[in-house]
DNA sequence: GGAAATATGTCAACATGGCTGACGTAAAAA
DNA sequence: TTTTTACGTCAGCCATGTTGACATATTTCC
């Protein structure tokens, strides 16, 4: 019978705990990473859902609307809550496509790249933070082990890396 | 006058590049991460939340309510939300702390255990995948680059990585 | 031993951000 | 000219976060 208190001598053990700190890793980033950004956004009145809004239009000029919903994987109404405001409140600008006038494409106002900046030094900082504090070496791991978590419709949003074939059922996603 | 369509010839373009591509990929491979648990979770009427009690209840038994708070950084209202329902419907239980009889610590019922299986049986796999794809140097990368992100405050849940010294506010947070 | 602090819980009210279903309009495609 | 597509809106539901006020049991401190 193996000895559980050894896990040197248990390699099923040490990879499930290798596992386990994945996933709490993941949990504790995403609630820090997210946690001033959050504050950040109150005072304007704006959620989580905002900041999504406004980060990927921002860095997709003139993105349309179905191509941001392929991004945030929600419904348009729960998009269309967030985005009437921000165009409202002069975040966001619409303006018909020129290829395919139904499409309306989003664009940041100044205000908005303001907004945006602001909310972005924040994680970009946290970002430089831990990069420079693990290395080059350290940042291509972490890019590899990130895009194998992401589904493989969505990597080749990427760079080269392709990470595994998973057995995901593929479900015919747009692209950006 | 630098020229901004030769990327390699600015280090401060690929610097920002590389920072948002860290924004990025943290957004998606959260969105895919939590994506099908939480589909599993809704066939019991449970949601995310629920899942973050069972999985730290589970993986820390015998947690008093107060480091769960701590580990969620929410209000004990609402954890008590749905921690009352997962007691209610016998998937966690409280037992009086031994030597504090204040505190109500907290357990996985046999049942709690099995849908705590489900659900981390499928994060674990997808952990398992990109590990494997990435390889064993990019893990450890990965752990640096995610311990980097971690408010400081936290880091010492993880192994040895200290990370950086970040110019955060320490807010007095306890351990598990 | 009595007062203060701590661990936990509860009620009420509110906001955000998901969801579904139904329906509408303008433009493109067949 | 009909159908499909891109986008939008209204209405209502649910999950999950928030604050504020208050209650109870237990421990700690003077």
């Amino acid at each position: 019978m193996p000895d559980s208190k050894t896990p040197s001598a248990n390699p099923l053990f040490l990879r499930e705990e290798e596992l386990r700190q994945g996933i709490e890793l993941l949990f504790f980033a995403y609630r820090d990473f997210t946690a001033e950004p959050d504050e950040m956004l109150a005072q304007y009145g704006f959620g989580r859902a905002h900041h999504r809004v406004i980060y990927f239009v921002g860095r997709n000029p003139r993105l349309p609307v179905s191509d941001l919903l392929a991004i945030l994987k929600i419904t348009k109404q729960s998009l269309s809550r967030v985005l009437s405001q921000l165009v409202q409140e002069g975040f966001v600008v619409q303006r018909p496509g020129t290829r395919d006038r139904r499409q309306r494409l989003l664009e940041l106002t100044e205000k908005g790249e303001e907004l945006e900046r602001r909310l972005t030094e924040n994680q970009r900082a946290r970002f430089a933070r831990a990069y420079r504090a693990a290395g080059a070496d350290a940042v291509e791991g972490f890019r590899k082990v990130m895009l194998g978590l992401i589904n493989a419709e969505d990597r080749r949003r990427f760079g080269s890396f392709e990470g595994p074939r998973a057995p995901e059922p593929a479900r015919g996603q747009q692209e950006v």
